[in-house]
DNA sequence: TATTATAAGTTGTATATACAAATAATATGT
DNA sequence: ACATATTATTTGTATATACAACTTATAATA
């Protein structure tokens, strides 16, 4: 672990320093450490490396930066950082064993929930499709979307059992930002059909809701279930050695 | 969303030309993109003006970059980034609302699957504890944590109805790497008793398995159960407006 | 032809410097 | 005592330079 034969950048070694200082509680979230000045003169580094030590930490959330003030241990955080959840689709995609079927695909009037969670009015008129997503022939994830009709007019009018809606959606109003939340849920009758869960298979599903924005409107809403047992979401705790 | 009154820094406009042809698809990933000195050039700024955009793009994993060789847009990711799960323990902890009661406490011999998971041979003893937390009286994780003995041998000594034994270990052997998985699953009768959870409740959980590491080895493995349709869960999808 | 040096190109680390911008402490004036 | 300037401190941005480390292309050699 220790023994590299390779020179260690001096910004490291600050780095180092001072993620030490903090693990070892030896300075207290909210305390102030010492300036990019102090460390390049106690390290004899110029300020710039010393500040390279310092900002990569900030760049990680572990100190925070106010100019003109200082730099400063961060609170400790309260969410688990970069759990990986994978996009079993795009795996799918990527392996090029990806294939969906339209289960339905309409003009509806929103319902208010879905509404307020788009930012648009009840009854508004919306597209609403449902689809089926599968990795070769097993479904992997059942998918309702909802789009702002006045920012994708023309998606029923596209050939949707050749292309992906999202691909299309994508194509046409590529995602500025991106919303997710995960619960799980019991699936309904239809929605076990829809993803050909027999009776003996896990009566659970991770339900993945997502929003697409553009600019500051957001255009597509959807929920996402994936089967609960299977390998697919989630990163597998690999086996020690 | 533009009209700022602020001059906007150098490095951050390419960053700016640099996503945008990425995200326009006028370099696909793969693509090798400008060098440093090139950019510079283009851009009329010194080279580490132009390499602290390239790198920033870097460390957000847009581009991937080799020394020696050049800078190219990143192959598209096929995991959703940075999902914030809140750790509801955590939180109440912060809130001074977090009080846990100790299940069970003993030394037991570990099963195959266990063990795989710490790398650890079957049939060696470690500690295993079950414990339930509480956001002031009301049970939001059920928590069952498998402890490396030799890494933690007084573990069992310490008065711990009143110290969580997490912060114990924490404190003990601070984590140098943390693993997580997250899946959905129905609890079991046990555990659902544990959790206070009534028949009209949910019949889902979120599980969240979790390994310390500190250095090369596990010293603690857990399985933390959550009541699926709280609040507690990932962040709620705020109403648009 | 195949192998091995050599050179060129690109990113990585580091320095010394300068000024801008925000904050915090001090001095000033009423 | 209070409000207002002024100054000092600290982080943020930017430049020009130098050399190290690695990769790739080219030239030299067997």
């Amino acid at each position: 672990m220790e023994a590299k034969d390779h020179k260690i950048p001096q910004f490291a070694v600050i780095k180092q320093y001072l993620e030490q200082q903090i693990n070892t509680q030896q300075w207290a979230p909210g305390r102030r450490i010492p300036t990019e000045q102090s460390l390049a003169d106690t390290f004899s580094v110029s300020r710039m490396t010393a500040r390279r030590a310092v900002q990569e930490l900030a760049d990680r959330g572990i100190l925070t930066r106010t100019q003109g003030s200082g730099t400063y241990v961060a609170e400790k955080s309260q969410s688990i950082p970069n759990l990986p959840i994978k996009d079993v689709v795009a795996v799918a995609k990527a392996e090029h064993s990806h294939k969906h079927k339209i289960i339905s695909a309409d003009a509806v009037q929103i319902t208010s929930d879905i509404a307020k969670l788009m930012g648009l009015q009840t009854d508004t008129l919306v597209f609403q499709l449902t689809v089926v997503h599968l990795y070769v022939d097993r479904p992997i994830q059942w998918q309702k979307i909802w789009v702002n009709r006045s920012m994708a007019p023309a998606l029923l009018k596209q050939k949707l059992d050749k292309v992906d809606p999202n691909d299309y959606l994508d194509w046409l109003c590529r995602p500025q930002k991106t919303d997710y939340q995960l619960k799980a849920v019991l699936p309904t009758a239809s929605q076990r059909l829809q993803l050909m869960l027999s009776q003996q298979d896990t009566l659970n599903c991770m339900q993945l809701s997502r929003r697409h924005w553009s600019a500051d409107a957001v255009f597509s809403f959807s929920i996402m279930l994936h089967p609960a047992e299977s390998y697919y979401l989630g990163d597998e705790l690999k086996e020690v050695q």
